[in-house]
DNA sequence: AGGCTACTGAAACGTGTGTTTCAGTGAATC
DNA sequence: GATTCACTGAAACACACGTTTCAGTAGCCT
């Protein structure tokens, strides 16, 4: 019986990270298996083994990028306020080498909702639930609504710095949201 | 030779109108020309005929959504300032039946900056000029930061909501926005 | 009537898909 | 040395895809 879940496997883990580097520049919208593995010095039948199958690859993958946007979230510990965490948090997203990682996001983000079961589900939700949940660790006190909004600013700003790549523009927008707080 | 763009056929219209209410509900992701074709009552040859290939039909698709967007864009026509319009916008935009054109939204705007060729090509930056271009309009002597900020908090907030369902919370933070211009 | 054009159904074509089958490797274990 | 086990290559499987081919039908124009 192959494994499902946890898996020591050097193998897999290197052969995840190498199909993770991938993705992040072709994107998973029509990601295949032969191309992949060929890509990656595999093969369909090894991904196969390894994974169990393509949804299961999948899931690993936004599994794998949802844990590079928590390392960065998890690395915001202190009580810093919403304004300090906001400003990193742009300063973070808006870096021109987080673009791959952004584009995987949004792409993954739309695909959840539209196909809520599957390999996807729950994407869009449980990355809205990691912010919001950073967000009040950094000022517990603050009103959710406050929180909502950052976030919103944040989405939508690199939403917006993302398809017309005006750096100046949607970092402007940002800290005019940082003073009005 | 088929015709390419513009054709007054009323089937093609009919049909096209008909396969933009199947992708609402179903997606352009994996969208196919046999499930669509039964499902709107013609026939991949027909749908082919019409529209040149899937691609066209996509473009098509595309601008179809995007004409349903900009006909309510269009209609906030004066001078109603930032706020106003950002007010309307927002009870346009997240009136619940709205999700389906707002999913069909994301979904394609992702796809478009991961594949910038092709059928998807400049959605993405299409809608923001597009949106920007209004808010221009609703008050020109802004600063263009603040139209920025506006789109951002719009588009941040439909995309928390879409994904959690959580109206008041989301409703909140947009308020909560308008406030603080 | 005859030709022309717009349109359509049925079936096939070639290709790519995820997945399975089978037959092995090579190293560790008894 | 024999057996077992995790792992892998090559090839096939069944299927779905977009698209094409071929053979029409219906209506219009002269």
């Amino acid at each position: 019986m192959t494994q499902e879940t946890a898996s020591p496997s050097a193998r897999r883990t290197e052969l995840l990270e190498a199909a993770y580097r991938y993705v992040l520049d072709h994107g998973l919208a029509d990601l295949s298996l032969r191309p992949l593995a060929a890509a990656i010095g595999s093969s369909p039948r090894v991904l196969l083994f390894l994974f169990g199958s393509k949804d299961g690859l999948i899931r690993e993958l936004l599994a794998r990028a949802r844990a590079d946007e928590l390392a960065f979230l998890g690395r915001l510990d202190g009580h810093i306020g919403l304004a300090t965490a906001a400003e990193r948090l742009w300063e973070w997203i808006a870096a021109p080498e987080r673009r791959p990682l952004v584009r995987l996001w949004i792409e993954a983000y739309g695909r959840s909702l539209v196909e809520p079961d599957g390999a996807w589900a729950g994407f869009a939700k449980a990355t809205v639930d990691d912010w919001l949940a950073m967000l009040t660790e950094c000022e517990p006190g603050a009103d959710p609504a406050r929180r909502t909004l950052v976030l919103a600013v944040l989405r939508g700003a690199f939403l917006d710095l993302i398809a017309t790549g005006d750096a100046d523009r949607t970092g402007a927008a940002v800290r005019l949201h940082l003073d009005l707080l």
